[in-house]
DNA sequence: ACAGTTTCCCGTAAATGC
DNA sequence: TGCATTTACGGGAAACTG
């Protein structure tokens, strides 16, 4: 009997542990006030405990004692009444699931006034299921516990709960469950961090770091000669934000073509500038700002004249500029005016040496780019991304600060950027004068 | 006694009516579940009150009797905790503030099973306050009411609430408080339906509609000679809900040249084509969409060549486009190929004859067109609306479906596009060749 | 003043009800 | 089934709170 109970008490598991509904991919975080769900399944087959196992959700039950429940905050369900397990399908055995759980935090915070002060994203709690029976005259009391769940009150917070989510991860293999774990974080390897940040790439986009992203972001982060990466550096280091920034950027506008390699994107300017320098005028290579923590990706191409080698790179892409034209359109259509007014598309070979429309050419939007058909009765129209050379350092521009009222100067500044692209007729000065005057002025 | 009774009665009022915080133009909107504050003031100066009268805020209490109450929805309030007013500042009487009130609706409904069935932005509703005491052995009982309050659940809501609260405006001034109005409402004529339609052209843009505006307005609403118009057509007609999203596209992106008469904007057309016909080449206006529900706005420009005239219309930027680029931007970059490769801007002069700059040169953004200093490294770019002449219907375009796989046609697509713009150096087949291999392939 | 944290709430999308 | 209405919740910003 008590090999029984021991048994049955090893029974009782949560199926699915609570997920984000939203971010099916970052598991492990719930916000305050959003629906989660959690499965709880009795592993015994034992159909006669029908209608008979009453189960309970409880939050951060019976974990270290005072201590830690007093500096961590505390959570209640927002509906937390207790199920009853019933079978599932047929032969399945017994599983109840709570389909409409949310957390509340109570208001009875006396957060233990500091020392060892944990961020909302370092408290790790854990959601019990009870559940008991009564057998043969001894109590049997049977209870399941989630995976460790940071609670978060805002969006905001979850590149923050992720990168507790991912230290936690690596350093549980080692450990047993350890809630406390970020009172004293034990540091990681760079083979331990990197190996966990190259999956993120994977998850999100199809395709992990190689050998040369994965250098560049060991330079960035590890700067001792141990190879241990310190949380409290990872966490404060804006370095995670910028990743979790370019992760995000991927997700939403970059899928393709960073799962098919086209982006090499963790190279610093300078390896940028070296690699560049050795091939032809028009071979770029595509980068993410290392300055913007937003997420964002530049281009870089080289350009020889009389023997001198320049490389350029344009300002950088963000999640909002891709929402009007997406990344491979604007490669496509880049332009550039130069010296003489000639304008082009400076793009020729992404780096090694792939023409340009055989790397992007699969992706280019064809309805953007071919003028629709004329069904509306509105003629079509596109954006055309383009930048102005810049000028040499040897004649600095002038004070561009312009007076748009002054439509001669207007007009001067219009013609210096865009004669070449728009073309117009006449002087602007003459062109910009009112027409003729006819007969009717008003409807 | 009596009379010093009746006088206190009228003597308490709501003094701001509960707004949306968000939209404090649009008064009398309560969307549940969002916080509006109400401020009860007790005019008569008397500040040995103070302290006694307590107020109760009550939702829709002693209305209309059972009828009304069981077809409309009903609310109560989150936290209704009445309060005790107090003075405000010295001699200004007794006033109490709810700040913190917020609607949820109450799930008893019965619904009246039909026939006069009122939407939900049809129900009006009000919120009473009361308070009394006792004098010289005298109860007295005094309420102060809001006005009307039509109760959304989602912001979705807000332009069909809004055309009620207008409609309810307009006809309050002639019958008093009908909070049944909606039952039967009676129809207005076409001179106050224009009235309060340009209100709120005012109220968005602080310009009011003109009298060709309102012209063109009465064509689409008025169909019946008597030029009454009627709630249901109103209502169901999408042609509120097409005028709404104009204003709301003035309000976020056009209100400059709004209130500065630079948008025709409400003018049909066939009345562009004749406006436009007899002006010269490159008179342009400014007009909305139609079609396009959600508020866009195009601009038509004519053409006369070899004794022909030509009226051309740009596809309708909506709200999404021109958060890329400002409409001013716009149309001081527009760029149009036309046959013969040339490239130029087609919009020179604002009907009836300003010169472009001259009417827009005060909107450009300078930091968008003049090329920045190069502070970052980076160089700086914008974007260039673009538009291909459309092919003359005597001779149609082939099938634009590219196979964008296909180097060769998509260079030479690429060629007939942007050959002026881009002015590719070489043929596209050879510049778009793999370069000759160099020794260095990869870091 | 300030940073970490929560709340507020629009706008869109999905779910729900009828 | 379709439409009317509500709910859900990400995301940005304001408000809170020590």
């Amino acid at each position: 009997l008590s090999l029984l109970k021991k048994l049955l008490e090893n029974a009782l598991v949560v199926e699915k542990q609570p997920v984000m509904s939203s971010t099916p991919q970052r598991p492990l975080i719930l916000k305050t006030g959003v629906r989660f769900t959690a499965t709880v399944r009795f592993l015994a087959n034992l159909p006669e405990f029908k209608c008979l196992l009453k189960v309970k959700p409880v939050f951060d039950k019976g974990v270290g004692e005072i201590m830690i429940t007093n500096c961590l905050r505390q959570f209640d369900f927002n509906r937390d009444n207790s199920k009853v397990m019933d079978v599932d399908s047929p032969n399945e055995g017994l599983v109840v699931e709570f389909a409409h759980m949310s957390l509340k935090e109570k208001k009875a915070r006396t957060r233990g006034s500091s020392e060892s002060h944990l961020g909302v994203t370092e408290e790790l709690h854990v959601i019990k299921f009870l559940t008991g029976f009564r057998y043969a005259g001894v109590n049997c009391d049977i209870e399941a516990c989630s995976l460790p769940v940071v609670v978060i009150s805002s969006t905001a917070q979850i590149p923050a709960a992720w990168a507790s989510v991912m230290w936690y991860n690596l350093l549980s293999t080692s450990e047993p469950r350890n809630l406390l774990l970020f009172v004293d974080p034990p540091p990681l390897t760079w083979q331990q961090l990197s190996q966990v940040l190259s999956w993120q790439f994977l998850s999100v986009g199809q395709r992990e770091l190689d050998e040369n992203q994965l250098l560049m972001l060991r330079e960035k982060i590890v700067d001792n000669p141990d190879g241990l990466v310190h949380w409290s550096k990872f966490k404060n280091d804006t370095t995670w934000i910028w990743i979790d920034g370019i992760l995000d950027l991927i997700k939403r506008h970059l899928t393709d073509l960073w799962r098919d390699g086209y982006i090499m994107g963790f190279v610093s300017r300078k390896t940028t500038q070296i690699l560049l320098q050795q091939k032809p005028t028009g071979t770029f290579l595509l980068r993410f700002s290392e300055s913007i923590k937003d997420g964002a990706i530049t281009f870089s191409w080289v350009e020889h004249t009389n023997g001198e080698s320049r490389v350029h790179a344009v300002e950088p892409y963000t999640k909002k500029d891709l929402l009007a034209l997406s990344l491979p359109d604007i490669i496509y259509l880049y332009s550039m005016r130069e010296e003489g007014n000639r304008t082009r598309n400076p793009l020729c070979y992404l780096y090694p040496n792939i023409p340009r429309d055989a790397a992007f050419g699969h992706y280019y939007s064809a309805e953007k780019l071919a003028p629709k058909k004329d069904v509306t009765g509105y003629i079509d129209r596109k954006l055309v991304p383009f930048s102005v050379y810049p000028t040499p350092p040897s004649s600095p521009p002038p004070n561009m600060e312009v007076d748009w009222d002054n439509c001669a100067e207007n007009d001067q500044l219009f013609h210096d950027l865009f004669s070449d692209l728009l073309d117009l007729p006449g002087s602007p000065l003459i062109s910009m004068s009112p027409p003729p005057a006819t007969s009717h002025s008003s409807p």
